[in-house]
Parts: structure tokens; sequence; C-alpha cells
DNA sequence: ATATGTGTAATAGTGATATTTACACACAAA
DNA sequence: TTTGTGTGTAAATATCACTATTACACATAT
């Protein structure tokens, strides 16, 4: 799987806006920080945006804000928040209907996956952007 | 991202041979419960060959098989089999070096993403081919 | 020997992602 | 109110992995 970066991007500016102590910073130095074109990063922000993680201050001296606390920010919003597709992609075209295992294999498959991937999102929910961004912070200090 | 359906389409293959008693199967029969080609079938097959997961008997009347019981493969092998890339991609482009959170996000937040991923994979070790198989069975039975 | 079926390379088509350019719109500051 | 700043979004392009298809060499049972 090519598989988006949005993720990984989201959570680098989200953990940089929780470091500025709620001063707004303009997507052109975010897109420095991560090595991007601004243009992606407000993709993504509008995304973050959508869900109630960000909000824009428009005009001179604007630029992003954390909507929340960084501490009630959990990977798993940041991974809800830009991810489009599923963990699991299955048969891209339908199944022999007429086989026995063709007709059943994803409905007796599905349940394994829902769990695997709900196993996953549970262990995504324990960490916080807050913890990340403490985690910088510890080490900018050594 | 277009997702590989491959992990799904393997299950499926595996499933299949369990249900016929080590009895070969054609990757073109396959192919027809799958709903796709051969070449497809036996591409995904070379991984599970290579994985010992299946072998294959060559010439008239051969075909595909188990390499070990049903009962010893769980998902989490097939899944390990046949996807190549990781559930979580990263920055394309390295992020700055020079920014606090650049130059240690990635650090920061990969803790995370293993824990993640050595959840779901946990929870893929919990289900065995040979249960996909019976629980096709019991549906067939009603 | 012959037919059968696997194994693999080469090619092309598809879909999502990422990048870039361009421009309209909203707001702050003077 | 005017000007500059920065967001928001559309459109066009390039890239990458995946899937599908064609073709052919090789191994093996009969």
């Amino acid at each position: 799987m090519p598989t988006s970066t949005r993720f990984a991007v989201a959570s680098h500016i989200l953990t940089a806006l929780a470091m500025t102590d709620g001063r707004p910073v303009r997507s052109e130095d975010i897109a420095a920080s991560v090595n991007t074109s601004a243009v992606v990063i407000r993709g993504i922000m509008s995304r973050l945006n959508d869900a109630g993680l960000t909000r824009s201050q428009l005009g001179s001296g604007g630029g992003a804000l954390l909507a929340k606390a960084a501490a009630e920010i959990r990977l798993l919003d940041v991974y809800e928040a830009v991810e489009d597709t599923e963990i699991f992609a299955v048969h891209r075209t339908a199944p022999c209907t007429t086989c026995p295992v063709g007709a059943n294999i994803l409905d007796v498959i599905n349940p394994a996956l829902v769990r695997a991937r709900a196993a996953l999102e549970a262990e995504l929910g324990k960490t916080t952007i807050a913890e990340l961004a403490g985690t910088i912070r510890e080490r900018a200090e050594t």
C-alpha cells in the first residue's frame, strides 16, 4: 500500500502548534518544518479544521491554532480526521457468489478484521499530542 | 491509499485450500472463485510458498496445497507473507532537521505507532485459517 | 513424448497521493 | 477605506503501488 503520509504529517502539524503557546503559525512556516509545500499543509489543515482539532486566524499575523487542549487530542482523533481508507482492503471485484468460499469469505473474515482494527485504534487512543510535544521539549533541554 | 487486496485474497486462497482435504487446486480454479486472473493468484501464491504456507504440485493433476495444517496458519502469518508496506507511512521527504519538531517528530511518534501495530498483529494472531474454513462449513450445512 | 499446470517477466491501465501554479476571499493594520 | 497578509480551493501534472493481461519457459504426471 502506498499508504497516506497524512497521518504522520498531521501529527507533525499539531505537535508544532502545541509548542507555540497559542501563537498562530503560518502554513508557510509549518511547510518548511515538514519539508513540503504550504498547499499540502493547508489541505491537511482543512481536514483538521473540519474535525474541530484546529482553527485558523485569517489576515496579517494570522495562522493556525489548536482548537482544543493538546492533552485532549489523541492520535486516534488525528488518524480519523485525515485518513480516508480502510486498513484492510478487500477484493476489488466481488468474489464468485456460487462458490462456497467465495460467497462467504468476506463475511467470515470480517469479524477478525474488525477486532484487529479496534485493537489498533484503542492503542492510538492512548497517546496525545501533548505527550509528543512534552517528549520533544524534554529532548530540547538536554 | 490504494491499499493492497492481497491479504484478503490470500486468506481466500488458503481457506479454499483448507476445504479440499489435501486435493491440489489449480490456480485457474482459485482465480474463478476469487474472480480474478490465474496470474494474480500465482503471484500471491508465490509469496505464500516462500513463507512456507503452501506448496505446489507441478504437472497434470497438480495445483496448490497447504504446507501446514490449517489450524497452524494464523491470519498474522498470512498478513506478513503477502503485505509489503507499513501500516503507517511517514513523511515522503525527510522533515526539516533544524526545527525542534521536524528533527524529532518521527522518533517521538514511532513508539506509539509500534505499539499500535503490535496490537493489530496480536489480534490477527488469534484467528486461524482452520477457523475460517470451519465457519464456512457450518454455514454450508444450514 | 505430450499435455498439463506452475513460475515469472514485460506491459499497460487504474486510483490515490503529492506537488505545483493560480487565484478568490477574509481579516488585520495603517 | 485601502493595503498587505495569509487562508481556502481548484486545476493540472508527476509519481507510485497495485491489478490485470499477455506471453513464454520450465517441471512433471500420464
